[in-house]
DNA sequence: GCCAACGTTGGC
DNA sequence: GCCAACGTTGGC
């Protein structure tokens, strides 16, 4: 069992999305890196625990909790020639790209990137990295432990 | 809009 | 295999 912090652009795809969304789960499209694909397809099993975190956006930071839901399947985004994330070097045989669902737990009251850098206990996060772009990092299970049980708030 | 940092591409 | 050029990410 391992921990993940799952970035999105919430102008795609929000907590709110997630908690909508049919069976309230939703495939990870759109990853187009090659070492957060690595993440998705060799190491997540299902239960794994996700922060979902808002990126690109006016206030960035986690804005719940998620799990991981589905083993590895290809990302149907690239054979569709309509979008974004269509990629013409990929075919059905050999697909390049592969992701998993995520199911929604729970929102939260958003934890800002800027109180996660505050706290020493986050001091070595992935995602705080200097010149971090990663869009799927590892999170170890003290990170995971002080974030879900000192940091999350439920929301009213 | 700016810009630092990173990943990918492609010529050699 | 090297590395410059380019494109993208993402916070501010």
């Amino acid at each position: 069992m391992r921990y993940w912090l799952m970035k999105s652009e919430p102008d795609e795809a929000s907590i709110d999305d997630l908690a909508k969304a049919p069976q309230r789960t939703l495939p990870w499209t759109g990853v187009r890196n090659y070492q957060a694909r690595n993440f998705m397809r060799d190491i997540m099993k299902i239960g794994d625990g996700v922060l979902f975190y808002h990126s690109s956006c006016p206030e960035p930071g986690i804005a719940g909790i998620a799990e991981v839901s589905s083993t590895p399947y290809p990302d149907p985004t690239q054979f569709d020639p309509k979008s974004d994330y269509y990629d013409a070097k990929s075919t059905q045989e050999t697909p390049r790209w592969t992701l998993v669902d995520v199911v929604f737990k729970k929102k939260i009251q958003l934890i800002p990137l800027a109180e996660l850098r505050a706290h020493p206990e986050l001091a070595d996060m992935r995602v705080l990295a200097k010149g971090n772009r990663l869009s799927i990092t590892p999170v170890t299970e003290a990170e995971w432990a002080f974030i879900t049980k000192q940091l999350a708030k439920q929301t009213a």
